[in-house]
DNA sequence: CTAAGTAATTAAGCAGGCTTATATAATAAG
DNA sequence: CTTATTATATAAGCCTGCTTAATTACTTAG
C-alpha cells in the first residue's frame, strides 16, 4: 500500500471515530428518550436504507442483526403497533413479507437524525465559505463511492 | 443561510448518514459477538475519548448515558473483571473514582474499530489517489474542526 | 403428488441491564 | 462540630429483548 494511501485512511479513520461517537451516543440517548430499543432502532434505519419499493423480509432484518427471525418479528409488533412501519404480502412468494415504513415511520427517522442538523449548523459556522466549498466537494465524491461500494 | 451552507450541509448530512449506519451496524455486531452490551461499548468509547490523565467518574458516565450512577457501577464490574478498565481513586477527592482504561480495554477498543480498516481500504481502492488527496485534506480540516467544537 | 425445505408467527421461559432503596465514605456549608 | 450534600457501591426486584420450540403457510425438488 502507498505511504499516500496510508495517509488518507488515516485521515478519514480520524473523522470517522469522531463522528462515530457522537452518533452512538446520539442514537443511544434519542433511543432512550423515545422508548426505543438499540435493535428497533437499526432495524428502522435498515429499513430506510432499502429500496423503498421492495422494503425488506423479516430473515433480511434478523440477518442484519444476527438476531433470530422470532426476535425480529415480536419486534417489529411493536413498532407496527405504533404505526411506523408496516407488513405487506410478498406478491412473489407469499411466506415472505415485505416490511416497509410508514409516512410516520419516515418521519421519525428525519427527526432522529434532524439533531444532528443542529451540530451541523455550528461546524458550518466555523468554517470558512472556501472550506465548505472544499469538505462539501469530497464528501460528494465520497457519497457516490461509497453507494458503488455497496451495491457490488 | 446561504445556499451555499445549506449545500454543504446537505452533503455532509448524506455522507454521515451512510457512515452511521454502517458504523451502527458493524459496532451492534462487533458487541453481540464479544458480550458487550452496547452500554458497555459506548462507556469504552467515552472514556477512550477522555484526557487519558484524568480518566472519567462514573457520574461522567451516567451522565452521558443517561443511566443511574448504580447501573454503571454495575456495568463497569464486569470491564473491570475482564481487566478493559480500572478504576482509581481520585487524588482530589477521595469519593470519586478516576476510570481509565487499561492497555488490554485500548487493544479491545482499536480491535473494534479496526474492522472498519478492510472497508477502508477497499474505499481506498474505489478512488483516483488525486481523489483521495482531496478527501484527505478535507477530512484533516474537518477533524481539527470538530476538536474545536468540542472543547468549546 | 409427496416430501423436504423455507418464511414467518406465537408462546414460554430465561438472562441481563436497569431502577429503586439503602449504606458508606468523603467533602462542603453553617 | 454538626448537618447536608455528593460520589460510589451493593442488593433486591422488575422489565424487556432474546432464545428455543412448536405451528402454520407456502414453495421447491424429486
Amino acid at each position: 500500500m502507498s505511504d499516500s494511501s496510508k495517509s488518507f485512511q488515516e485521515a478519514v479513520r480520524l473523522t470517522m471515530c469522531q463522528v462515530r461517537h457522537l452518533s452512538m451516543h446520539h442514537l443511544w440517548r434519542f433511543a432512550k428518550e423515545q422508548g426505543f430499543s438499540m435493535a428497533q432502532m437499526i432495524t428502522l434505519r435498515h429499513i430506510y436504507h432499502q429500496d423503498p419499493a421492495k422494503g425488506c423480509s423479516i430473515s433480511d432484518i434478523s440477518g442484519w442483526l444476527g438476531v433470530t427471525n422470532a426476535a425480529v418479528s415480536q419486534s417489529l409488533d411493536k413498532l407496527v403497533d405504533q404505526g411506523l412501519v408496516e407488513r405487506q404480502e410478498n406478491p412473489h412468494d407469499r411466506r415472505s413479507k415485505q416490511i416497509l415504513l410508514t409516512p410516520k415511520g419516515e418521519e421519525m427517522l428525519k427527526k432522529s437524525m434532524q439533531a444532528k442538523q443542529t451540530w451541523l449548523e455550528d461546524l458550518a459556522a466555523h468554517l470558512m465559505p472556501e472550506e465548505q466549498t472544499q469538505i462539501e466537494s469530497a464528501f460528494r465524491l465520497l457519497t457516490e463511492k461509497i453507494t458503488d461500494m455497496e451495491k457490488s
